[in-house]
DNA sequence: TAAAAAATACCATTATATAGGTATTTCCAT
DNA sequence: ATGGAAATACCTATATAATGGTATTTTTTA
């Protein structure tokens, strides 16, 4: 009779599989959520592509995923996870309360956003309601956003060229270098390199590394 | 009956005080070892600050801290406890596997230096071996500090001089400005330039600005 | 389809950083 | 007291970046 209850709250469960790198914080979810016969983890990975593993022995209600991750972030998991598994509802969860970071993760749509200083409750909460088909992003979250958006740039974001650009800037490559790895002229790339700068809203090259590390532009 | 156990066992439970600014974290390891009779959480603080307020109320065997935090860091609030509370074993809990940071932290002399993806059998493991008085150090973090060993500087740091002029390059100021406010001459900051280059080892600024904030030394 | 945005490219000028040196003074530790 | 960092300083090249333009082609979007 017991075993016939638990078999149905286990059906009822919403089944979770969670993705950290960090082992502690793995084993903390775990034993939160052991706890809570309303929630379910059908897997525990700690990376992208382990959990892309796990996805093929099980599908789960919800995908809660730390966003920085070794190999694929958990944003690129999640959109890996949408396109192969639809149904399955995508919750990144987070250190980085950086404003493009931010506009990067909403923009593609995930199911919530959460940051990791989440109380428990709150967490509980907002899975039920992503279950339920209602996005949820931290009260934190949605404040930065707001910030943002009543700040200058509205929507001026780097174009890919423009990481692109970046990124090899921050490989400590120098304009001609930069140049013959994208088969441009040098000329262009100190064009990209100026509208980065204005983009950005930086001077100096300091300031454009720090800033794109602040926003984790740069890998 | 019950009850007295149960007292006999938190008695010689080990008393911990967990501080840790992400509350998923910190929820974690609370239900971690709430289900371990060998541990008992006395205090959990999201911050140093609040944590020296729970030492004022109960003072724990081991204080298990997140390095990073708002305010004073961890490895800060470790030395405040070691001054204040001599007798409570000090663990620092990291994300961050740079190799100055770990030089930083062991040169500090704490019990314990474990990396976030520890397991949670070993971390209990530690734990124990710490409260025994056998300071404890996350393999991967030993092996760090081995290689870090094995290359070229054995103990060469930067100087009080260099980091002040490391720290306003990072601030982005020209050789010219960073002359002007440490009321030296410009050709001196260009030593000190050249000699910060040669004890971290890059060779450009983005290499250094990505070495200094990869290894907490600008703030 | 017209306008906007992105990517491309060039040029001249100036500013700044990097690399190669050498050299003096101060302070600390053996 | 002496050797060795550390901090100071100067010099000359060369390399690279930053500033401030203009302009064409392609792609995207309203």
């Amino acid at each position: 009779m017991d075993d016939l209850l638990l078999e149905v709250m286990r059906d009822k469960s919403i089944k979770l599989l969670i993705v950290d790198d960090h082992r502690i914080v793995l084993d903390g979810l775990k034993s939160l959520f052991d706890q809570d016969p309303q929630f379910e983890i059908v897997g525990a990975a700690s990376s992208a592509e382990e959990a892309l593993r796990l996805l093929q022995i099980r599908v789960p209600d919800i995908l809660l995923t730390d966003y920085r991750l070794p190999g694929l972030t958990g944003l690129e998991l999640a959109m890996v996870v949408k396109e192969k598994y639809p149904a399955v509802k995508r919750v990144i969860l987070s250190m980085h309360d950086e404003g493009l970071l931010v506009k990067q993760i909403l923009k593609e749509g995930v199911d919530g956003y959460l940051l990791k200083s989440i109380q428990q409750t709150e967490l509980k909460m907002a899975l039920h309601q992503i279950l339920a088909g209602f996005p949820y992003v931290s009260p934190e979250i949605t404040r930065m956003m707001l910030a943002n958006m009543n700040s200058e740039q509205p929507e001026e974001l780097l174009s890919e060229r423009e990481r692109q650009v970046l990124n090899l800037i921050a490989k400590e490559c120098s304009n001609k270098q930069i140049a013959e790895k994208l088969f441009i002229s040098e000329r262009t790339v100190e064009t990209h390199r100026k509208n980065i700068f204005r983009k950005t809203n930086t001077t100096s090259l300091v300031g454009l590394i720090k800033y794109a590390f602040a926003n984790n532009l740069i890998s």
